[in-house]
DNA sequence: TCTTGACTTAGAGTGCGCTCAAAGCCCTAG
DNA sequence: CTAGGGCTTTGAGCGCACTCTAAGTCAAGA
């Protein structure tokens, strides 16, 4: 399978691909004849997983600590299950955050659906000067 | 309040919130007599509520759209109602999504925790090489 | 045969969200 | 009165994860 192929069936760019091997999360591909990286399925999965753990947040420089213990071998599973479980209660921890800011943002909705009540504990619903007044300077994101 | 007292109470850093003016993500603050930022309350709440969009992941220029509608009046309302349950919608997706990375993860450790066993389809079974064999160039990544 | 397009490399550039540096002013405790 | 620390500004720098460029090689279809 060439880089172009892998790239359509794990949804990453070709570009990724690389920066990926190079920074060392894929193993050095093999090449064709012609000097072309040349993939197994085995690629596809460990890309898959490594969506995954993306998906989940994970920095690539954990995907990396895994990456390399699984390298060393077998005995290492007692230390990737570790790093994985680990993750696994951060994301966890992170996820009861975001429900929790989610049920914020499900009462403010629903309040604005009520004909604009002015409750004085939402500070929303005050309307002090927000944007930029004065012709100060304002970066990149000031444009929109 | 000065600057760093609303650091302290909302747990963002002074230079976050001098940043956060700058791109107008918060209004002008009022200055006391010596031209120091003064904050009242309402600043605790508008950066609480700013806190709570980026637990949700939203990003800086979806903040500021909603922040010009908030400066915009009332008559908004119905404008940031739409913006946040787009919003919310986004996030239950992307909640989704992490379950499901979440319930991989969770069959990879306890597959851990069965001595070793080589699932055929279980691609971190395989042992290929994922480090860099050769003296070739990796980035900053590559250290640790 | 020609042309198109995918591939190769090293290295530079991008977008996001901060984070810090430098140089100087001002308030307060001792 | 002095020292320390917090404040002010402008502008640069950083960490992350890509993303793209340039210049060139190569393979396969019309």
């Amino acid at each position: 399978m060439k880089i172009g192929d892998l790239a359509k069936r794990t949804g990453i760019t070709a570009h990724t691909i690389r920066y990926y091997e190079r920074i060392g999360l894929l193993p050095h591909a093999h090449r064709d004849g012609s000097g072309r990286r040349d993939y197994g399925e085995d690629s596809v999965v460990w890309i898959g997983f490594l969506s995954r753990l993306k998906t989940t947040g994970m920095p690539i420089r954990d995907m990396l600590r895994y990456a390399k213990l699984r390298a060393q071998g077998d005995s290492t599973g007692p230390a990737r299950a570790a790093l994985l479980s680990e993750h696994r209660d951060r994301v966890r921890a992170h996820l009861a955050e975001i429900h929790s800011a989610l049920t914020v943002l499900d009462t403010k909705i629903a309040g604005y659906g009520e004909t604009e009540r002015m409750d004085p504990n939402d500070a929303d619903n005050t309307k002090d000067n927000i944007t930029n007044p004065t012709g100060a300077r304002q970066n990149r994101l000031g444009r929109d």
